[in-house]
DNA sequence: CGCGATTTGGGAAACCATTCACAAGCGCGT
DNA sequence: ACGCGCTTGTGAATGGTTTCCCAAATCGCG
């Protein structure tokens, strides 16, 4: 049975869906905190409760990874927890460039919650002369004229760019060709790269505006 | 013609969707940008290779706010930025709360990008005595324990939310209590609220493990 | 003043995601 | 050993979003 879905994914590819994928760090999060207390398994029904999503939908998800449920009984904790982390390649560990150390770029650099989801700030670069040299957060600030060596010394696959917007697209082309294949923007411009590379884009601004607009919504419902 | 469309809307409701609504404060950007230039019209296909969308999607987009285009032209730069601010509800001014003035919280205050569109952070809150009293970025830190009088004295109905995860939810209840109906929560926890008030969820560590399912997925189609 | 080049707006089709509904599987109690 | 209650996994239905495509509108030019 399930013929398509084999006959789909080709040569071991594309299987899980991306709003699932979005979905599963935040099971792995909540599957994380119940794995400390002692709880041993949980039901489609407590975890959908715990990370507000509907439970067809949380079954759904989990499905695409296999099937690790137990009928009439739910889902072993560690045994879930594990299938996550190794669908999202948390088990292979990653090293992440940060660029851009300025304020945000300090926050982030002192984020707990990478340390603690298993990625590494392994290099801060920035182009200002008065923070090169100077340590955040016990990691070195390096000179941007040195991105492409600290990018291939230190394995790095990912960055994460605080930079300003003006020098965004200039930062992001060199951190491609360095051999950065994911990029988690924060700048307000939209980058092009290469088919090959990954962005994801955090806009601050963006989210609040958003709230705005469902704000004048609220209101403007009872304006007329 | 097209009868369904103000008949769902029902009293004045419910048309732009939502992914429509993600998409606009991007289109605002760069429509600022151009309108810094001298540009006065511009064509779905140039805004929407500026915005990295699909041309059609964007003139869609467009079209849920009503018909601002003119056929054979393009869109006037000023009329179409005045459009979509007025869409977002960004002509009205709003003051905005943060609560929680650690790493983040504090470049979030500065964050440039906020105040440029609008977005005044009109009150900072946090519960270490050691911060209250402080200014950061010229906005004086007040004590979380008069959270409610800040919220009404300044009119508050928008939060932002980068307290530990630990209370989260606590201030987050405060805050709705408090007239608060729209949140930006950074704390990496669920947060339950009643239907009337909206929360986006801003998961910097999801982000990274996103990136790093697609950096899997990358090497894992090498391997086997 | 009419024609061709251009570009919007939107109907319709294709695609993706969510929700519903239930058969199949499992463990426990008897 | 067997039935009962519980819970998963998944087809099918629904809903939302994107993409395709082209008629209708506008401008500039001869």
């Amino acid at each position: 049975m399930t013929v398509q879905r084999e006959a789909a994914a080709g040569n071991g590819a594309r299987v899980v869906p991306d709003a699932t994928v979005a979905r599963l760090a935040t099971y792995l999060r909540v599957l994380t905190g119940l794995g400390e207390d002692a709880t041993t398994t949980v039901s489609s029904e407590e975890l959908a409760a715990a990370t507000g999503v509907n439970s067809a939908k949380l079954r759904k998800d989990l499905s695409f990874l296999g099937s690790y449920g137990i009928r009439g009984v739910g889902y072993d904790v560690a045994t879930l927890t594990e299938q996550i982390a190794r669908t999202l390649g948390l088990t292979v560990h990653r090293n992440v460039a940060l660029v851009g150390v300025g304020n945000l770029g300090q926050a982030l650099a002192g984020y707990a919650g990478f340390a603690s989801r298993g990625f590494r700030i392994a290099a801060l670069i920035d182009a200002d002369l008065g923070r090169v040299g100077t340590t955040v957060h016990g990691v070195a600030v390096r000179n941007i004229a040195d991105l492409e060596h600290v990018v291939a010394d230190e394995k790095i696959t990912i960055a994460v760019l605080t930079t300003p917007a003006a020098v965004a697209q200039d930062v992001c082309d060199r951190l491609v060709a360095a051999g950065v294949t994911s990029i988690l923007n924060f700048a307000p411009v939209v980058l092009s790269v290469p088919d090959h590379v990954d962005v994801r884009k955090v806009d601050l601004a963006a989210e609040l505006q958003i709230l705005s607009f469902h704000e004048n919504r609220k209101n403007g419902a009872l304006v007329v």
